[in-house]
DNA sequence: TAAACCTGTTCATTCGTGCAGAACAACGAC
DNA sequence: GTCGTTGTTCTGCACGAATGAACAGGTTTA
């Protein structure tokens, strides 16, 4: 793991700088704007944003340039190669329906968890995490669930490459904290935060155990903590996550 | 529109088509089965790929490389930046829930129509295309339907822009036919498609008219054509299709 | 056991190309 | 009209990306 090589290409960097820089501003922008942003001069600018539109990732219109719809292809093709999202997706949709909370599907990737299908309630809350979004393993009940379902040795190796910043009051920053936390959650089968990556928001998680073909997953809901507490929320709401869960797994066969 | 530009960054072309063989090809990859594919050098390769590495886009496994699942923050991010995605979304769930079909969200880029999103259905046939992935204006409903709902001026512009070649036996691949097409359906609200782009698969499309702020859309229902058919086909699910584009178009303001 | 053949990675060298910066063109404001 | 902008073009130079061979592992073959 992480064995960062040191030969690598350094216009492709910018490039792909440039691009989410397209992304991060919310409107379209011209070359200068992303000149200054970027600190490289116009002319380079220029160039790679030629370069990103004729690969149909950039779009160009009147003298201002946007991220186009076809960068989806991406990452729609990159999630359709789980197993977990094909036959899971639909279920976490009718989680959704059911709590009336946002729910998601995350899958691990290296040390992160990243959101790979977030199903929004029919109004209300939304999480603040966008699909593909890498999420810490720590600060959050999905995170939390999927390390429970790990053999310890490879929890240890996970968390010896990362490094626990506080994110909210409720962060777990000591590592032997965490570790005995997550012994004591290793027979549950259900794991609850509050608060510990955004301020305010609680949620419900259950891992899917990782198999053979399978990578290390979870499913969640979420949701504002005023609407989201007491019983309802550690019988109603959990009940219904370890049931979606159970029939995920059951479908991975 | 299209002035292609002659300066441009080779190296950026060469990692997006790195990148872009990882993620046809469906399962981890080495790098020599890569330089044969992109006709390259190993080392070559090997530093795209340790760029794309360090940026989070490819994951490294084994001797073995990845497309990351963060390739999925681009696109979810573009597409939240559309009006009409993030409220018609939940609409276009109920309409696949509704007609038990799948249901996808369009929106005009440059030439081409591409899907949004996409909603499934609880089970049965699911569209051959991804989120992302262009699609020519017209061999399909909802390319159709969009053209017929531009100010006719702006639709010769576009088709000015492109060949008419023929996907299948039913793609409509003459001009004036083409155009005398969009003429008769111009005052419709629906337009239906047979078979124009992929064999046997039939759809039923309404455009959202683009305004101020948003730009061209349309929603459609597809499936196949021996479950998609007669009455119910242009009665029933028509009927949804247009009620739900109605109350897309009204939740824009 | 060892040699032949795969990998992926590293490395020096050389050639090519991406970069900066100035000049250009096109538009708008004052 | 002129001075601001903007995005685009162009040229020379220097840096860096590509080459292709050598290296380090692992697995298969004799």
């Amino acid at each position: 793991m992480g064995t960062e090589s040191s030969y690598t290409v350094d216009s492709t960097e910018t490039s792909l700088t440039i691009l989410e820089t397209l992304i991060e501003s919310n409107d379209p922008v011209g070359v200068t704007a992303i000149a200054e942003s970027v600190e490289v001069s116009k002319s380079v600018v220029h160039n790679h944003l030629s370069t990103l539109c004729n690969q149909g990732y950039v779009v160009h219109r009147d003298d201002q340039y946007e991220p186009a719809l076809e960068t989806l292809t991406l990452g729609s093709r990159t999630r359709a190669r789980l197993p977990v999202y094909r036959n899971g997706r639909k279920q976490i949709d009718t989680l959704a329906a059911a709590t009336d909370r946002a729910a998601t599907l995350f899958v691990l990737e290296e040390t992160n968890i990243v959101p790979v299908y977030i199903a929004e309630p029919t109004d209300g809350w939304s999480p603040e995490f966008f699909e593909g979004e890498p999420l810490p393993l720590y600060t959050n009940a999905p995170g939390k669930a999927i390390m429970a379902s790990l053999p310890p040795e490879e929890v240890t190796a996970l968390l010896d490459n990362i490094s626990l910043t506080e994110i909210t009051e409720a962060t777990i920053t000591d590592r032997e904290e965490l570790d005995l936390y997550i012994e004591n959650i290793r027979d549950e089968e259900i794991v609850f935060s509050k608060g510990e990556h955004y301020n305010g928001i609680v949620g419900v998680a259950a891992a899917i155990a990782p198999s053979e073909r399978n990578r290390a997953a979870a499913i969640a809901v979420h949701g504002r903590s005023d609407r989201l507490n007491g019983r309802h929320l550690s019988e109603d709401i959990a009940g219904q996550v370890l049931s979606i869960a159970n029939s995920i797994r059951a479908d991975l066969t």
